[in-house]
DNA sequence: CAGTTTAAGTCAGCCTTGTTGACATTCCAA
DNA sequence: TTGGAATGTCAACAAGGCTGACTTAAACTG
């Protein structure tokens, strides 16, 4: 353990916005959070045969049309034996269409159907609302300083794949 | 759907903030932030026969201590056959020690022993670790900011329960 | 005091979603 | 043509949620 003390060097102003209070403050807030941030979508998703892990997969599909299993499995951070799964009731129940690819065969692009498009608009919808209040009441800065902090937080790698998402984005 | 866009009565500056880009980038932000988050923790726990479970259980039983069965369940929000699974394992264990109520007999207060804060401590050790490089690289005004939108995503409940631990704290 | 409610614990069974390991298929590239 | 890469599939397993039913003990209440 350490003393919990942390200096900055930005002038003597909260001196004390690192320690260990602070800190765990910051931890159970993120664990609040995520919850409040993945309960609108659950509710939807509860009524179906589906989960958070197929939630996932949707919104990354819509978010790079096309992408490929290999690279959504790196995105999520699974095994493509647990994707499948997922994937496979996707295809199934009409939700995501499986394209070979062109230039390398072996290769699967993933789509969503009509379908799968109306579902993620509901999911999103549900999530982002929740997202827009919080950011409104928070304010832009606030915002700014809340994805300042996640960046942050993340894994290299993850956070490489944030930034490419990020800029391949509008 | 809707258009995307939103205003913001601040001025002019930041406009945009509240555009779905920018909202989805904020939701995938904290996708891949909330794995950053656990992932210290997860390390360390798979060696052992626990799981992110155990982990919140033995935080807030560290955070509280002397909370009841009862208590920590509406924190966690699990039902009590799902905590009860964690917490009898615990006590087997001897990371945690439940003790009958003085004023009420029906209720278990719960400590952890000399074992259980050993290991929460390096548990969150862990995370505090990767928490206080975050907040140091970001800076007071976006820790700031974080912790507004987080508080702004809870739910009214966890909103409450939230501030009453964080105004018991130190 | 009798009856009800509350706190906790337990048993059984189910689901989702993660894991490993083994193996088949297809196809690109050296 | 052969090795390796991308994908898919099967089986088995574990963590950690859930519901429902039930017990015990203590506390509360009419």
């Amino acid at each position: 353990m350490d003393d919990g003390r942390a200096t900055t060097t930005r002038g003597g102003e909260n001196l004390l916005f690192l320690t260990d209070e602070q800190l765990r403050q910051g931890i159970e807030a993120m664990f609040f959070a995520y919850r409040g941030f993945t309960a609108d979508p659950d509710r939807i998703l509860s009524d179906m045969a589906y989960g958070r892990a197929h939630h996932r997969a949707i919104h990354f599909i819509n978010r790079a049309p096309g992408t490929t299993v290999n690279n959504l499995l790196n995105i999520l951070g699974v095994t493509k034996q647990s994707l499948n799964r997922v994937l496979r009731t996707l295809i199934e129940d009409g939700l995501v269409q499986s394209r070979v690819g062109t230039s390398d065969k072996r290769e699967r692009h993933l789509f969503l159907t009509e379908d799968g498009r109306a579902l993620e608009g509901r999911l999103s919808d549900a999530q982002r609302a929740r997202m827009r209040t919080a950011f409104r009441d928070a304010g832009p800065e606030a915002v700014a300083g809340f994805r300042t902090v996640l960046e942050a937080m993340m894994d290299t790698e993850m956070h490489r794949t944030y930034q490419r998402l990020k800029e391949s984005g509008a």
